[in-house]
DNA sequence: CGACGTATTGATTAGGCTCAAATCCTGTGG
DNA sequence: CCACAGGATTTGAGCCTAATCAATACGTCG
């Protein structure tokens, strides 16, 4: 005799049984049927870092889900300047609803897992789903809280508060056993120098210098280039510029 | 003998029937219904310019539709430095949903017009009506796409560069009569010297040299510091440092 | 008319960009 | 296992843009 639980549960598909967009992404917000229908549709792939998801101006034909990885946004001006605009990590929602054409090129930064849709799957799903649209609204305001935070540090900070800042929303996204109050932390850098210096608005050479002198001053260990160690948190912090509130 | 269209828009409220907010706001989701019933709970009110809507890490017990004027949200550092993170035009929505703390500021740029509604109200009013959150969707999404263009501005943008992309994109919003393939535009502008300073990242020094370069070279007029004549948005354009797509 | 806030213009300085060279990692093939 | 090639990174030197500091002009409002 079934409990209630196991029938539930039965119908949710084998592949979305373990994955984390069931527990933290858009896919939590389906019921067992919308989540069937949905992972029929669906497809697996792993990407190398370097390769192209999406590039600016093209159709949009499908969505997916980030299942591991980063993913780097970018926009460019055409004698060649780029600006990362966004990173996603997993398991965000990756696309842009309600719009045929791209504005923005998306581009895997390491390797990179995606469960992918095709487009008129998840606009039914999106009609059918209220609760679906929601949680598309709520990670859309909170990509819009983190775009106005960057833009704090692309308009007002300086080149060493802006690497600092940089290293501590890595630390924050990437290392998964990081919890608010940690006093340490450690990581693989998602990006290379001139990327980050795309994200920053800066040079690879002035990231490059930043670095060197949050080594040198102790505040962070870097082993083969990748590899960040953060020894105080709260070091880190006070180089970035602190967030205050309105006028004291 | 009535028909149906006379019974629907009789349901409407009197104080809806001409409000722009019902036709491109947020409010055109809304069933006669609901919308009598969210009216019931608004009211209206005048700003002056500078008048502080919302502070920063203050809680948010209100959302409004903009009837007119523009409104700036800014996020500043604790040693004063300000950015501007984004402008609101009519009839954008106001307020930040599933929120309770503000983590920016709001302040009336210009003399500005509100339709006001209780937190609950707004709340309630999403959860019964999809529809209502779809236009929500839609606007913060567009929203999301500003401030990622403005990203680009902000890090990878020279001075001149900077100034010429605001009063396009101001133009573009204020002068309404404008076409997408106008010739020429004119308006007033909303923000002092300092105020776009701040939504450029520069200073009002480097504003004002930038916008006497223009003057100088015929591409605006400026009367009285705040009216501006573009007499040809082509070469105004051209100073934008074009987006392109990627490589050619 | 006078006063205050806003804007313009000028002179100087400094932070970060550019160009250039050296060094370090990674992966490959002998 | 080691040498080598290629790219990424670091480091250095000089320059340029835009910030800073300072003074003057403009415009608005009482």
């Amino acid at each position: 005799m079934t409990v209630r639980q196991d029938i539930r549960s039965s119908g949710i598909p084998a592949l979305c049984l373990s994955c984390e967009a069931r527990h933290h992404g858009v896919c939590g917000a389906l019921d067992p049927d919308h989540l069937a229908r949905l992972a029929k549709t669906s497809s697996r792939h792993k990407i190398d870092p370097g390769v192209e998801l999406i590039g600016d101006a093209e159709t949009v034909d499908s969505y997916s889900n980030l299942l591991s990885g980063v993913v780097k946004l970018t926009k460019s001006l055409s004698d060649g300047r780029q600006q990362i605009v966004g990173l996603q990590f997993a398991p965000d929602f990756l696309g842009r609803p309600f719009r045929v054409k791209s504005t923005i090129n998306a581009e895997a930064a390491t390797a990179v897992s995606l469960c992918s849709f095709p487009r008129a799957a998840i606009e039914r799903t999106m009609k059918e789903s209220p609760e679906f649209e929601h949680r598309l609204l709520k990670q859309t305001l909170y990509e819009l809280d983190e775009a106005r935070e960057w833009m704090v540090t692309l308009g007002r900070k300086t080149a060493p508060e802006k690497v600092a800042s940089f290293l501590l929303m890595i630390a924050r996204n990437i290392d998964s056993s990081l919890e608010p109050g940690a006093r340490s932390a450690c990581f693989e850098l998602p990006l290379t120098r001139a990327d980050i210096s795309d994200f920053l608005g800066t040079t690879n050479e002035t990231v490059s210098r930043q670095l060197t002198r949050l080594r040198m001053d102790g505040v962070i260990r870097i082993e083969n280039n990748r590899h960040v160690t953060v020894d105080s948190m709260s070091r880190l912090e006070q180089r970035c510029g602190g967030r205050g509130a309105t006028a004291p």
